[in-house]
DNA sequence: GCTACAGTTGGCAGAATATGCCAATGAAAA
DNA sequence: TTTTCATTGGCATATTCTGCCAACTGTAGC
């Protein structure tokens, strides 16, 4: 088990992924100016490596019928372990639920919320987040415009193209 | 143009491809029950109409060595429009923010930042986001821990099996 | 300076996949 | 029933994937 550490290559198949996981491999290879073989390899090692968690398509959520995203700050009755245990256990259930973190701040947790429109998010919010154990307050912020989505990692704000920048740990 | 509507098998291929990009033409067909052609088809035209928007790599922030995500409300002097498509403009050409929404609420932006550490979020807080036109307050709620993340969009939740759902425009 | 060595690269070949084309199928309309 | 139209499945070819092996590069030791 080697520590990982991470070349400018690395960074650039990594880059070039994040911006098109179909990339052909031959076509990554190509971009990131290496033959297939050793290409394929490196991408074989982020992988089990566990940098590249996985490969996603992008949909359009206004055009599968999802129109409305919410993000919604959840504080929790902070007494007992067991009790915050399962409120992450339920949240991670909720298909809704896109993303959720802990959080500093006024709230403790913030959820991204996907639903097909308001009369779906009133049915969520009083039929199933009201619900979840251990809730005390619940504020919806509704987005009303998508500026920016999927953003890729910034990458190029690492390190120069140094030979081996930055030692990284495997998964923990 | 013809207005789109998804059936099963199209929700059935978003849903695949949205749990892994990468899964074969032939492994996708087989999934849904159709033969490569018909599949590789269908593909091609959820593409085409935009409801398919890209295909992404899925990368272990910490990782990569980006172990700080920010979730930045930001309020803006709403007096001039000019003023608000600056903001918007100057924060899409941010690496460093990977989403931003307009949002009813407290805030009128909510941005989520990624950045290797705090002293990186220092200077990009510092450096950029106070500097951008028109903002009058910034909120700075830091994620702890991460619960859920990339959670798939819930196309379960849309209608049951029926032939031919829902109508669906043709990218704006 | 020279040798041994570890890690990485590039090329090759067989297997698998992508993709355009055409006929067949099935359902709705006339 | 017949016509029409959209969709499907199969086929052939070009491309790609992927494991294997030899060559190369830079480093450490002698």
């Amino acid at each position: 088990m080697p520590s990982y550490r991470l070349d400018a290559i690395d960074r650039h198949i990594l880059a070039a992924l994040q911006r098109d996981a179909r990339l052909t491999n031959v076509q990554l290879a190509e971009e990131v100016s290496l033959s297939p073989s050793p290409c394929l390899r490196r991408v074989r090692q982020l992988e089990a490596a566990g940098l590249i968690r996985g490969y996603h398509a992008e949909l359009d959520r206004g055009g599968v019928g999802l129109g409305l995203t919410v993000f919604v700050g959840i504080k929790v009755e902070r007494h007992h372990e067991a009790q915050a245990n399962a409120f992450r256990e339920a949240v991670v259930a909720l298909p809704e639920v896109v993303s959720a973190h802990l959080v500093s701040g006024e709230s403790d947790f913030l959820l991204q919320v996907v639903v097909a429109d308001l009369a779906a998010y009133e049915c969520f919010l009083t039929g199933t987040l009201l619900r979840l154990p251990g809730v005390s307050d619940i504020r919806s912020n509704f987005a009303i415009q998508t500026v920016k989505e999927h953003g890729p990692l910034p990458l190029g704000r690492l390190e120069g193209e140094g030979r081996e920048p930055m030692p990284v740990a495997r998964r923990p």
